[in-house]
DNA sequence: AAAAAATTTGAAAATTTTGTGAAAATTTAT
DNA sequence: ATAAATTTTCACAAAATTTTCAAATTTTTT
């Protein structure tokens, strides 16, 4: 999950900042429109949190110059009780509200809130290959391929976070739950079936040494 | 799509009414309780998005007056944290809610969802298999088939969630009522009976497995 | 180049999940 | 009240999945 953060003040940033991080949020912070623009064109962000009041070029300036097809969910950050702009906000399709001052905390909650309800992807597709999380399906070349519960478990999670290197501590926690004393290598063998599965995508997912893998959206070099 | 907004502030309206405009709903707008009535006596529409807060005749007051037989899936604008509207709401069956300041898009997004949730079809067809869902009807080559009442239960949820997968857990609290304390298995008994009823149809229901089961609509190669 | 470290792989063992028939319990109809 | 129908439980078999393990392979380090 990759947040830009635009804000005037620094403190503010830093405090969001450092929340984000402790989530294993990435973050990019901006302190004015002009470079947040900049940013938006070169990167590809989920979400966007944009404080209102801001010199030069106030946030609802930025929201109307972010190209079509670059917005992406956002959430506002304003002064409180200011009704005025909580509708020229809507008027600009932003997603969510908070007031200031508030609690970072808040902001978390409504930063994971707002993903959960606009990165819900029901099907992923990469070339011919077709994951439909909701019949829990995979088709290559339109044809279904049979996972494994956990080898579907374990295909999502990986596409969840893609071109991220995921250990295998952090799947053991994900998949198998808090207490789980198998053995480490379990992955491994899963992660063979899965590969196997995957037939002519199988070098999609890497193995990170010494970390565990990872699954790449473009095969790279 | 037809919806009804009521709001006694223009600007919240033509908010609404907008976004609703890009989803090719058709709307109608009234900003009181009593032309509000008048419109819902006039016209049928499918959805009322209702604020609670109004002078004069208030959200509820409204609620009430409708005659039951014009009652529709309503969504209730209420301002923050105001937990007693919620309640009273509730009991007066709305269907949603959602607190101001809300993201336009959030208000969408759920008139799409309980449109969904409330505008089911009467009959569904496939091939030769057709479900009548007011008679409660299975037929089979136009040949009536006779379901428990637990099994029609069932096969209608799958198939007013065809090609998702469903969990037992979901069907037990759907089907069975919030606190069931029996066998899981209970359901895979179930399902036997319907399979062995659904004839040639049987594989329609697949069993995915540590999930529970779906409903396909095209058997996949 | 050898040793060490980490991963891949195949096969077997262990475990989990589902299908099914039959019986028990419950509800509904006669 | 009795019979019939429905729902639930249960246990065992069957099927599928998960885990273990050790040898083979690959990669990295010394």
């Amino acid at each position: 999950m990759k947040i830009l953060i635009v804000d005037d003040e620094e403190k503010i940033r830093n405090v969001i900042k450092e929340y984000c991080l402790v989530e294993n949020f990435e973050v990019e912070e901006k302190e004015d429109g002009k470079s947040a623009l900049e940013a938006l064109e070169k990167e590809k962000f989920d979400i966007l949190v944009l404080d209102i009041m801001m010199p030069k070029m106030d946030g609802f300036a930025l929201l109307e110059n972010i190209p079509k097809e670059k917005r992406i969910p956002t959430i506002i950050l304003s002064a409180r009780g200011d009704e005025y702009d909580k509708l020229q906000g809507f008027e600009l399709g932003i997603d969510d509200y908070i007031t200031k001052p508030f609690s970072p905390k808040e902001l978390i909650a409504r930063i994971k809130a707002l993903s959960k309800r606009t990165n819900h992807q029901d099907i992923y597709k990469l070339n011919t290959l077709e994951i439909d999380f909701l019949q829990h399906t995979l088709k290559i070349d339109n044809k279904l391929i049979n996972l494994t519960p956990k080898e579907f478990e374990i295909l999502s999670y990986l596409i969840e976070n893609k071109n991220i290197a995921v250990s295998r501590e952090q799947l053991l926690s994900k998949l198998w739950g808090y207490s789980y004393f198998g053995d480490d290598r379990t992955i491994d063998t899963h992660i063979k079936m899965l590969r196997n599965n995957l037939g002519k995508y199988r070098n999609h997912i890497i193995t990170v040494r010494s970390i565990g893998y990872k699954f790449i959206e473009n095969e790279e070099e």
